[in-house]
DNA sequence: ATGGTCGTTTGACGA
């Protein structure tokens, strides 16, 4: 199984290349977020057409998660599943693949330590953690990715030494991967890769992505059945090149599920 | 040099 995450930064901006990527990489399960679209606009049956079911909690203009698939579609659910309120925002998605739980996540950015924006994001990772003990159990086959708007350690950004207390390198958001990886999903990533400078996302201002000034914020989660099964995992920078892209380049993990 | 670019949109705001 070739499982993805990939913030598009818009469905709608990036729908032709989306469907190029996907022939050209053969994708069987791609979490997308960033869609923008409301729930009725998404492209189903575009994805029908490559022999993929999909899956989408959308929002409008901003946010917006959606599931694809071609080795199954199950038990799909939106949101947080604890009875509370629901999100403010369509940030979370679930479906079965292949056998394995998938969560399709974008993260609360967090915008800068003070604002409010930042307790959401720490709030919104706590009710992530209280679903996952709550439905499942880190022996199953679980792959929680997406943008999590958190880079995990220094190697994850072009400058450590200047990225200090904003978001996505701060403690707190760091000690919620910290939790994440104590209950069993760790980032598969780095059990194949060790160097620094590997990026998945890069400013679309300045040239950053050529002069290789990125972070690596999207992640794929995964439960310890999943990591063992997990052949390479690779960030397609190519995605991030020529016209129109979007900011942030798909993670791919082969996995032999 | 305190901006720079995209996306949502048509005036800003979010990332």
């Amino acid at each position: 199984m070739r499982l993805v995450t990939w913030n598009v930064n818009s469905l709608n901006a990036r729908l032709e290349r989306a469907l190029e990527w996907f022939e050209l990489m053969q994708p069987d399960v791609v979490c997308l977020q960033e869609t923008k679209l409301a729930a009725e606009e998404f492209p189903h049956a575009e994805f029908a057409e490559l022999g993929y079911e999909s899956a989408h909690h959308g929002q409008g203009q901003w946010n917006g998660v959606a599931i694809v698939s071609r080795v199954g579609l199950d038990d799909v659910h939106n949101d947080f599943g604890d009875g509370a309120d629901p999100d403010v925002d369509a940030r979370i998605i679930w479906a079965t693949c292949g056998g394995v739980r998938v969560a399709s996540c974008y993260v609360p950015n967090g915008r800068s330590l003070d604002d409010d924006h930042y307790q959401y994001k720490l709030a919104w990772l706590d009710r992530l953690q209280n679903d996952l003990e709550a439905n499942l159990s880190a022996s199953d086959d679980i792959c929680v990715v997406g943008d999590f708007n958190i880079a995990p350690d220094d190697r994850d950004v072009w400058d450590p030494k200047g990225l200090v207390g904003v978001t996505h390198t701060s403690q707190s958001e760091r000690d919620k991967l910290a939790t994440l990886k104590a209950w069993g999903l760790e980032d598969v990533f780095r059990e194949h890769h060790d160097e620094a400078g590997l990026y998945s996302w890069w400013d679309y201002r300045d040239g950053n992505f050529h002069k290789r000034k990125g972070m690596r914020i999207d992640l794929i989660m995964s439960s310890a059945s999943v990591r063992a099964a997990t052949e390479r995992v690779f960030v397609d920078r190519n995605a991030r090149k020529g016209k129109l892209p979007s900011d942030h380049a798909p993670v791919v993990a082969d996995i032999t599920r």
